[in-house]
DNA sequence: GCAGGCGGACTG
DNA sequence: AGTCCGCCTGCG
């Protein structure tokens, strides 16, 4: 038998398809199998994408080396879609079939020298052991070893490492019959406490065996001595059993037994559609459209239930978990133990052991962020994208994958029903649905009758403010302490961490810049840092402008460090609780810090972005944004759709219970629309306004976009490509296609690279695809002079 | 992506 | 001749 393999090598000469023979012991070889193999003198981990009886290749084929899973990792229906997708979005088939699975899965490398010789055994340079060559980089020890290699006197061994490692705990069985324990028990010495506490409990409880040590001990009374004697006298059979790593330790145990809310009158209606295509598997797409509060997630479940009754699973994905722990308890009290949850915050281990259950199919039920979309699942009868204009759908390096775009292929390739949901659609979805594409299921009223909140903009050109900094205008300190006196809770929201976001020198006017990027230097005064936020360099805070030494320096522009400061001067009686990267790293810390919120143990939620979703806290009654324009005029052509929807979605935080709740806008354009339908929280409005605006521009989803970067260290060069790559596409594609650029990016140097693009937009171009793959192909060759092309296929933003 | 081979340059 | 470096090729 031959093997089709992809190999664990990133490049485009090796972005195809070797074969080897599968020697006959290698029996449970599958397609999708993870294999070793050899690969000119190395070893390399791959996967199996083929199984054939013949091989086209004129050489001598290689044996496989090594079977590594019991089961394949990778079903059929994830290798057939690493295949199209990576031609869809320009990627590595190798970087998707790694991205599909958990990390421990990723080999390990490693290069030994070993002595040969009887005289190099003795060389004080290996003191009697091989060494590990990745580690030396000192050249004069290479020097060295190549006199050894070229000589004979030493070889190099190549080494492909697992490292996903199962955990175990030890077990005992007990062998003998209850009848031979008694026996023995009667036979003990009088003062052996301990065994004959061992042999009542094997005597009682002989059918609960075979048991955990952990559970034996505790149940028993006894310690691991007693246990590991029993042993030795064969009372009992010591085994290592293999356990899963519980993830959801940190979320709260739910005993409450499984509700099921009644849906009103229009859940029940969205549900009514939604349950025909999952009994019929039909591959349609839903877009759940609802406003903030009107209960989506309850269709979600409902839906769920209905496909696992049908005898289907389901895949559920969440924006990104640690954000919303409120939606997994949820699920969890909903499906209980038949659900598996996938994202970041778990460790290597318990993502390994959670995808495991996944694969084995001891689930039916899968939570996760974007990656999960991955998951091993099969017979899928539902899929559920909440929050589905989420940015974090889109994995922002290669391989740069849409969750969406997958979903929609598996909900294809599984004949299942796909479900969007949102509260503020994203325009391309919301168009779709508008052709017919999609169906179209809307929720207009929140689910309790409660009003959505009453919006108000404060014109930050015209207020007051209070306090010496320019943040907080007298408005918003004013219903914070009103709603502090009522023992009411607030959220606050500033897009920006850090305490300042540039220094400037008044007497020269120097701004301290990042050595490595074209951006300004972050103030962080908890650190004593200067940070920038995009490569992570940092400085210590200047005392005197390092330009010309004067000490008149400024920090100015605000973060969530500087607002904290400033409120807690304002209203000194309030609790704050500042979220922002910088406070919640820590794993477990987003989930502690908004269950003490929700416990009100502090009054304001002060935060960055990542406090605008999913939260439901009915204490919450006012909501305000600090600075809505900070995402404004930044030059994407979807600015004011993540505008509208963030403002949009951080107001739905308020007044989610019987408190009516209110929500305080601070901006410099409240004349602007995605502000001003914000206000009104008017999808709809801002639907048909920003189209017209799409429409005027040529922009998506009146167009389809592809953005090709250049990146070199220096700009000239990164230019000049450019506009060769500009050149050749202009050439190829048809007179519609609108190519913009070659500009500098928006931040035009980022880590030490200067970065151009190009923007292709079209209606259709049939030989686009092929054409940006030839693009890529010749990436390679300008490699050597140290350019790096990048190709994103329908980009976020085009920063 | 990386090792090995090759040719050309350099070395005391 | 021996060594070093950059370039190229091929990996099944």
């Amino acid at each position: 038998m031959i093997a089709q393999i992809i190999v664990d090598i990133a490049a485009k000469q090796t972005d195809r398809i070797f074969e080897y023979h599968v020697p006959d012991e290698l029996t449970e070889l599958e397609v999708g199998s993870r294999v070793f193999v050899p690969f000119g003198p190395r070893k390399l981990q791959g996967f199996v994408v083929g199984l054939t009886k013949e091989s086209h290749f004129q050489g001598k084929l290689k044996d496989l080396l090594v079977v590594v899973d019991e089961l394949p990792p990778l079903t059929p229906e994830l290798v057939d879609l690493s295949k199209a997708l990576a031609d869809e979005i320009f990627a590595y088939r190798i970087a998707l079939l790694k991205a599909m699975l958990p990390r421990v899965m990723r080999a390990n490398y490693r290069k030994i020298l070993t002595p040969v010789s009887a005289a190099a055994k003795r060389l004080p340079f290996f003191s009697g052991d091989p060494v590990d060559l990745n580690k030396i980089t000192d050249n004069k020890e290479i020097a060295y070893i190549r006199k050894l290699l070229r000589s004979g006197d030493a070889e190099v061994e190549y080494i492909v490492e697992n490292r996903a490692r199962v955990k175990t705990q030890s077990c005992y069985a007990a062998p003998l019959a209850v009848a031979q324990y008694r026996k023995i028990y009667e036979g003990l010495r009088a003062n052996a406490l301990k065994q004959q506490q061992l042999l009542m409990y094997l005597i009682e409880h002989s059918d609960d065996f075979p048991m955990l040590q952990h559970d034996l001990e505790r149940a028993a009374g006894v310690q691991t001595g007693t246990l590991t004697a029993a042993v030795k006298k064969g009372w009992l059979k010591k085994a290592a059993t293999e356990v899963y790593r519980d993830p959801l330790a940190e979320f709260n145990e739910q005993t409450s037994s499984p509700v099921k809310l009644r849906l009103n009158q229009e859940q029940e209606a969205a549900l009514q559609q939604i349950k025909p295509a999952i009994e019929n598997q039909q591959a349609q797409t839903f877009l759940l459209e609802g406003v903030t509060g009107s209960g989506k997630t309850e269709v979600y479940l409902h839906a769920i239930s209905h496909a696992l009754s049908a005898g289907q699973n389901a895949l559920m994905l969440v924006p990104e978990i640690s954000l919303t722990p409120q939606m997994v308890d949820q699920v969890r009290s909903r499906f209980g133990s038949e659900v598996a949850v996938l994202h970041s915050g778990l460790s290597e281990g318990e993502l390994y052991d959670e995808w495991r259950r996944i694969r084995r199919g001891e689930v039916r039920v899968v939570v996760g962020a974007r990656s999960a979309v991955f998951a091993p699942l099969t017979n899928i009868g539902l899929i559920v994208i909440d929050e589905e204009h989420e940015a974090t759908y889109k994995q922002e390096d290669n391989p740069r994958y849409h969750a969406r775009d997958v979903a929609i292929w598996r909900s294809k390739y599984n004949s299942c029903p796909l479900v969007l949901g949102s509260a503020t659609p994203s325009l391309g979805s919301r168009a779709r649905a508008q052709k017919g594409v999609y169906q179209l299921l809307q929720l207009p009223k929140r689910a309790n009758q409660q009003a959505l909140p009453e919006v108000q903009v404060i014109d930050l050109k015209k207020t007051n403010f209070s306090g010496t900094q320019f943040d907080l205008s007298n408005q918003l300190v004013d219903a914070i302490k009103v709603r502090l006196k009522r023992q009411e809770q607030i959220i606050l929201m500033l897009n920006r961490r850090g305490f300042a976001n540039f220094m400037l020198c008044r007497e020269c006017g120097y701004v301290m810049q990042c050595p490595n990027c074209d951006l300004s230097l972050t103030m962080h005064k908890d650190t004593g840092q200067m940070q920038c936020h995009y490569c992570g360099y940092t400085i210590p805070i200047p005392q005197t402008c390092p330009n010309c030494q004067s000490p008149q320096i400024r920090f100015l522009g605000t973060g969530t460090q500087k607002v904290e400061e400033e409120l807690q001067e304002l209203v000194p009686e309030a609790r704050i609780l500042r979220m922002d990267v910088d406070t919640t790293r820590r794993k477990g810390s987003f989930k502690k810090m908004l269950d003490a919120f929700g416990d009100h143990e502090a009054d304001i939620l002060l935060g960055t972005q990542m406090i605008a979703k999913g939260l439901d806290f009915p204490n919450v009654t006012l909501v305000g944004v600090v600075n809505a324009d900070t995402g404004l005029w930044l030059p994407d052509y979807n600015a004011s759709e993540r505008t509208f929807e963030l403002l949009t979605q951080v107001a739905g935080r308020a007044g989610r219970s019987a408190k009516t709740g209110e929500v305080l806008i601070q901006t410099f354009n409240p004349d602007h629309y995605a502000i001003k339908l914000a206000q009104t929280q008017d999808y709809e409005r801002f639907y048909a306004y920003e189209m017209k605006v799409r429409h005027a521009g040529n922009y998506p989803p009146y167009f389809y976009t592809v953005l090709v970067s250049v990146a070199a260290k220096k700009a000239e060069n990164a230019a000049k490509e450019a506009f060769k790559i500009k050149t050749q596409l202009q050439q190829n594609l048809q007179r519609s296609t609108i190519i913009l650029g070659p500009a500098p990016s928006t931040i035009s140097r980022l880590k030490n690279q200067y970065y151009y693009q190009i923007l292709v937009k079209y209606k259709k171009e049939d030989n686009l695809n092929s054409l940006l793959h030839q693009i890529q192909a010749s990436a390679q060759k300008v490699k050597k002079y140290g350019l790096s092309i990048y190709i994103d296929n329908e980009p976020e933003g085009i920063m």
